[in-house]
This record gives structure tokens, sequence and C-alpha cells, in this order.
DNA sequence: TGACAACATGTCATTTCTGACATAGGCTCA
DNA sequence: TGAGCCTATGTCAGAAATGACATGTTGTCA
């Protein structure tokens, strides 16, 4: 488990594609934090699809414009509860929801 | 989102299959309450085969035997987030955690 | 240039989740 | 009977996540 030490790492680099096990990630961070990062990439594409603005979104799922953007940016700070909610509001159903976290992104070496 | 409605019903009835919309719960709702049964199902399922007690569980994924019982019981106060890391844990890859999100369940009419 | 919209990022009070603990019920074995 | 497991359930202090707000950045249009 050992949030902290995930926390402080994930708020630094990576972000995108290429989930490092850089530093000493286990396993099953790595997997979690992979999950993490494809949904909140699928949340901006559909939001963007449906020509949402963040501050739209928001409101529709209760919310604020900078949680939005912290979803869309896997920021630490937001859990899996809400990107999945954020989803289902986005129109993805349970299937969807399951294929994007199945998604294999990138690996870089 | 309206934690507050779905956390009391949830502590009531249902637990298995037949996931409610029993009362006032939107499809959203239903479909989050219903992967988060699959996947405490799931993780009964498996912690059971490799032959731990919740207690040795609990030890494993750094929590303690009574949230194990909340887990696998779909507690309201659990989040997705730590079924999921639990089921990592007991050694699912990404794309099992998939396949168990997806799985419906059956409906009673 | 300025005004405006969209997005990013930091902070913080409140809400929610978490581990731990207590306690009870069920089951098995002697 | 009782001792020893295992599981369920309630409670609660502390930890983490949340929405809201402030502020900064970037791009566009005139």
């Amino acid at each position: 488990m050992k949030k902290a030490k995930k926390d402080r790492l994930e708020a630094a680099g990576w972000r995108v594609g290429s989930t490092a096990d850089f530093l000493n990630l286990s396993p099953d961070e790595v997997a979690f934090i992979e999950m993490k990062l494809a949904l909140a990439k699928n949340i901006r594409t559909r939001r963007l699809r449906q020509r949402l603005s963040q501050d739209q979104f928001a409101k529709l799922i209760e919310s604020s414009q900078s949680r939005v953007a912290k979803m869309e940016a896997a920021d630490a700070s937001v859990s899996l509860d809400l990107l999945i909610r954020a989803l289902l509001v986005l129109g993805a159903s349970r299937k969807e929801v399951a294929r994007i976290i199945a998604l294999e992104s990138k690996h870089a070496a």
C-alpha cells in the first residue's frame, strides 16, 4: 500500500505514457497508477468529444473545474472512485470502463 | 453523485446479485455499486483459494481483519481504490481486474 | 494592446475513508 | 463444557480525498 511514497512520486514526473518503475514502485503500485492514467486520459477524450469545458463538466459531476483538471492530470489527490464515476457520467458503460482499465499504455523500456 | 443516499441504502439490503434500482438509484449509481459488488465477491474467492484467513490477508495488505470483512461485504465505507488494490495484492492482473469489472451479475427482473 | 475563455496549480475547511480496537456469533475439536 | 479459530459489525481518531476558491498561464479574437 504505502500511499506516501507513491503520492510524492506521482506528484513529480511521468504523467504520460511511460509509467516508471523509475524508483522503487512495486508492480502493484505501477499497475494501479497505470489504471489511473488510462482512466484520466479517457475522461479528457470523452469530455472533449462532447465539447464540454472543464467547468461545464464539473457541474455535471457536481465538482469543480480544478478537480476536473486534476482528474485529467491523474493527480495523486484523485481517487479511482472519482475517475470511474466521472466516466460513467460521460456515458461510459461498465464494459467500456473495463476496457479502459485493461488497456496497456506503451512502455518506455 | 449523492453519496448519502447510496450509503444508507447500501448499508441495508441487497448485498448479493440482484442489485436494486429498488429505490431511486440512477443507472450510474447502480453500475458503480455493481462494480463494487463484483470486485468484493472476487476478493473473497481469491482469498479463500489461497487459503488465507481475513486476518492473514489483512496483514498482507497492511489493513485489518474488520476492514477485510467490510471489503468482502462491499460495505459502503469501502472505496473502489481499496478493493482494486486488494485484488492486485491477491495476484490479479490489470486485465483480470477489468474482466471482473465488466462482469454482469444476474438481474432480478 | 486588452478582454475573454479554457485550463493548470496551490491551498484549505469539510467530508469521507481507513486502520485499529472491542465484541459477538458460529464452528470444530477435545 | 471450554478453548481456539474465523468472520461480522459497530465505533472512532487520524488520514486522505473532496469541492471551492484564488491565482497563474496560454491562446484567440478584435
